[in-house]
DNA sequence: TCCTATAACTTAGCATGCTAACTTAGCATT
DNA sequence: AATGCTAAGTTAGCATGCTAAGTTATAGGA
């Protein structure tokens, strides 16, 4: 049996954010999940924890460590939600915000020479993993319910 | 900012491997990285951990623990090489070659019949991500030479 | 022959996924 | 107003990633 899709999609993303992990590690001193949860608040709108934790992939038990973390470390700040609700409020506080443009485009940048150096055309990969992510989004939606 | 490659990518993957893993575990008791280290050993011949670990796209000791807990359930065989050096012959057991011949198509049909119903072209999908995973292997390797 | 270099592997300890089970806050029905 | 439903969040404990540092086995040169 030859490599698959499966293994190969897997294998990649695994590779790739050990790669922004150790960028991120050695030049900002922060781990890439936790960046991407501070760009899902600071730049996506995500204001809950149950949001962030669709929007990242993960379940919420990982989300409240997370955040509580982040909120530890100064980064986000969290609050009950003043419209009601047992629900958190996630707001970035000014050094998450900071940290959040410092890096905006980096990750995308690197990503995108990397595609232009392999010859796959950029935007029909990136359409096409949208239209995955969706589409697997609409059939777990749909089989819960 | 929308929700960019790389995101797209990281997430998808992190609910694709979160559904393989609940499938397995309620069907076949092993964890999908389980699975996946016992495929790539007993489909692709990898037989040393060094490149289990590369195969994966996982560190060394990750593996290092993975083998002995593989070991430790039946599944694997792991032994000093008999051609010398400090390496570990890597084999299935018969309960091993047992679990990888029972699951041996099912993800990467699963995966297929979600490429269908999304209309993203198969083909041309996996060939792209191949060769993003080859083009990063590429670089990686003189980056570190 | 002995020393050193290198590659593979291991150990220790931390970070961050997960599931199962529980708690909390508001809402809706009576 | 009391009851119970639902959605969001938390806690506990385990699995598996990582890095840093140490160990082991062979090979190659002095």
């Amino acid at each position: 049996m030859e490599r698959n899709l499966s293994l190969n999609l897997h294998v990649l993303v695994a590779r790739l954010d050990r790669a922004a992990d150790r960028i991120l590690r050695a030049e900002h001193n922060i781990s890439y999940s936790r960046f991407l949860a501070l760009t899902l608040v600071g730049e996506l709108g995500v204001s809950t924890q149950r949001a962030l934790a669709d929007g990242l992939g993960v379940t919420e038990p990982s989300v409240s460590r997370m955040t509580a973390v982040l909120a530890s470390e100064g980064l986000l700040d969290v609050q009950p939600d003043p419209a009601g609700g047992n629900r958190r409020r996630l707001t970035l506080t000014d050094q998450g915000k900071q940290v959040v443009a410092s890096l905006r485009q980096e990750f995308e940048e690197k990503l995108a020479a990397l595609v232009a150096h392999s010859g796959v055309p950029y935007a029909e990969f990136a359409e096409h993993t949208a239209t995955l992510l969706a589409t697997l989004d609409r059939v777990e939606r749909e089989s819960t319910k």
